[in-house]
DNA sequence: GTGAAAGCGCTAACAG
DNA sequence: CTGTTAGCGCTTTCAC
């Protein structure tokens, strides 16, 4: 049953050779004789052997692994970021060591340790909601492991950081509301701390500031940006004495919910209140009226974030010398926003 | 700035012990003093030690992997069964190698290929769409490394499978649109290769059978259940001479996208046509009408997954023992399918 | 309860 | 172009 696993020892002997030259033939070293190397080949594979890989990496010091940390896998923004990173690296013959910080700072450092016990050659994160201190990324830093970012990033002057331009979005989103007549628009943003969120209300604020619109606190919603908070938000509004005409909300699938309850509510959609998501989530598509929304690109971001990565580690760049790539993002114009034609 | 690696050796010197001791300390072997383990522990801290995974995998043949394959990463189903199977394997102390295979065999292939090379514990397998060959699994096999199938599985003897019963799904399915008073119901499948579609299918069979009503093959579409499919079958049903009174979709997403184009064309949701999905995607609730689908325990699916994997490993169930676990799966009734009150 | 020593399979000087 | 040799860091018999 159980068959007896083969190494270059076995082999050297059968060809009566030394294990180093199988080694080398193996790795396909250049001062090896072209036909010794098929002639081992060959032989290796007609035996079924394959490469110890930790008999190497003890040697070598090197895993050809990448870890990488999300908040969550179950999102479709996360899991096209995901597709987009496997497909590069899996093209470069390294291995994805994923995880999940379910948004816990907590959970994200136990995550980093387990990937820095695995020697990880590099490590791709996208931070927790509420991850404050660098500290559990230092100790990769200070071994000299690439440590890259994207999406939510955080600042530090050696970790490169992939993004898209959370604050022109946010001004897009915004301008496009202004432009179809809004003059009272809320914002249902997510944890400021997290760089794509305070951009985003930036954004927003420097849209209304260009239209000489005073700021309202009051219409800048802090929430999860969870399906519930998407209710809620709609409830609110439905309470409120001065309702606004214009929605921004920072995720599609909770700006979905919202206008779901609004309709229900007897709100109308555009009309009484112009909404924009953000995202391109396929659930922009499915809702009605479909939901304007910033087309975000994440299966690029992903194979960017990874192609960077093995830059930086096969010495296309240098590890110190981080980076901020900034990726093209987009103001998708649907139906939930258009108001021109109601004047 | 590249700090050195500290390794049980220097522990040893420090504390001028045996790198035998400081070894099963670390392991916490039951005779070790319990004062030395906290001595050991406690500089191991200190000086901030990390076991080499390699070196131990080297030894001890054991590399706390799973190697998890799937179709497409960026679908919501997946993205949960896989945030499932990570929550379970790290409290367990494993990690997970993950890759897609993109709905291709070959790429299936080559996925096995890395995982084995990879020496994985054991393997867990959603296969491709149009994967017929076992062989790629079967070296897995005679090393006695387990490999499951959840969700899209293949028939082996020495397998496990985690499925949900997706012929009664079918049946429950199609027999809440009997219940509802459709009598011409149309069902769009995916390939049916796959047991999750040809048991849907033989469900969707077996309701109409209990009706007396006669199976129109032209009522049977094969598709690819991508958003795309959605709309060409809209266009069709449009196009029909008879049309179909309900509407049975393996897919939300594909369903969703389907129901929209068909009221853009005129026809009434439920009324004139009773749609019901699958997969109770994030998408099924925020279309209007809610679409009726069935509830697919993704989450549960993963930890019930890696449960079973873990349970095979460290030897509580007997390796070639294979076994078929069903999850239970739910009908959940929304607008989309909801008829009674039209006669 | 602890130590000595061998070896897991591979790679990389170094030597020829 | 190929061989010799010495570890990489850990676990684990076998001693004491």
């Amino acid at each position: 049953m159980m068959e007896k696993e083969i190494t270059i020892y076995d082999l050297a002997k059968i060809l009566a050779i030394s294990p180093a030259t199988v080694s080398r033939a193996l790795n396909d070293h250049p001062a090896i004789n072209a036909k010794t190397k098929s002639l081992i080949a060959e032989k290796a594979a007609e035996l079924g052997y394959r490469s110890n890989t930790f008999a190497s990496h003890l040697r070598t010091r090197k895993t050809n692994t990448f870890g990488v940390i999300v908040p969550r896998l179950n999102s479709n923004f996360m899991s096209t970021v995901l597709a987009g990173m496997e497909e590069v690296a899996n093209n470069f013959g390294y291995n994805l060591l994923i995880s999940q910080s379910l948004e816990s700072e907590i959970k994200e450092q136990a995550n980093a340790r387990t990937m820095f016990n695995s020697r990880v050659d590099g490590l791709l994160v996208s931070v927790a909601y509420d991850t404050e201190s660098f500290e559990h990324f230092s100790t990769f830093i200070s071994r000299n492991i690439p440590v890259l970012f994207f999406d939510r990033v955080m600042d530090h002057p050696q970790c490169g950081t992939v993004v898209i331009d959370n604050e022109q979005a946010g001004y897009d989103a915004t301008s496009h509301l202004l432009d179809q007549g809004c003059r009272r628009i809320m914002h249902v943003t997510g944890d400021t701390r997290r760089n794509v969120y305070a951009h985003r209300l930036e954004g927003f604020k420097r849209a209304l500031a260009g239209q000489n619109l005073p700021l309202d606190n009051q219409l800048i919603l802090q929430t999860d940006l969870s399906q519930e908070a998407g209710r809620m938000v709609a409830a609110q509004i439905d309470q409120m004495q001065e309702k606004p005409d214009g929605l921004f909300i920072a995720n599609d699938l909770c700006a979905a919910v919202c206008m779901q309850a609004l309709k229900e509510m007897g709100h109308l959609v555009a009309a009484d209140i112009a909404i924009v998501g953000f995202n391109n989530d396929p659930v922009s598509q499915v809702v009605s009226p479909q939901l304007t929304t910033v087309y975000y690109p994440g299966y690029q971001m992903g194979k960017t974030a990874m192609t960077t990565m093995i830059g930086q580690l096969t010495g296309t760049k240098s590890p110190d010398n981080s980076e901020a790539i900034i990726l093209r993002s987009e103001l998708i114009i649907r139906r939930s926003s258009i108001r021109v034609g109601d004047f």
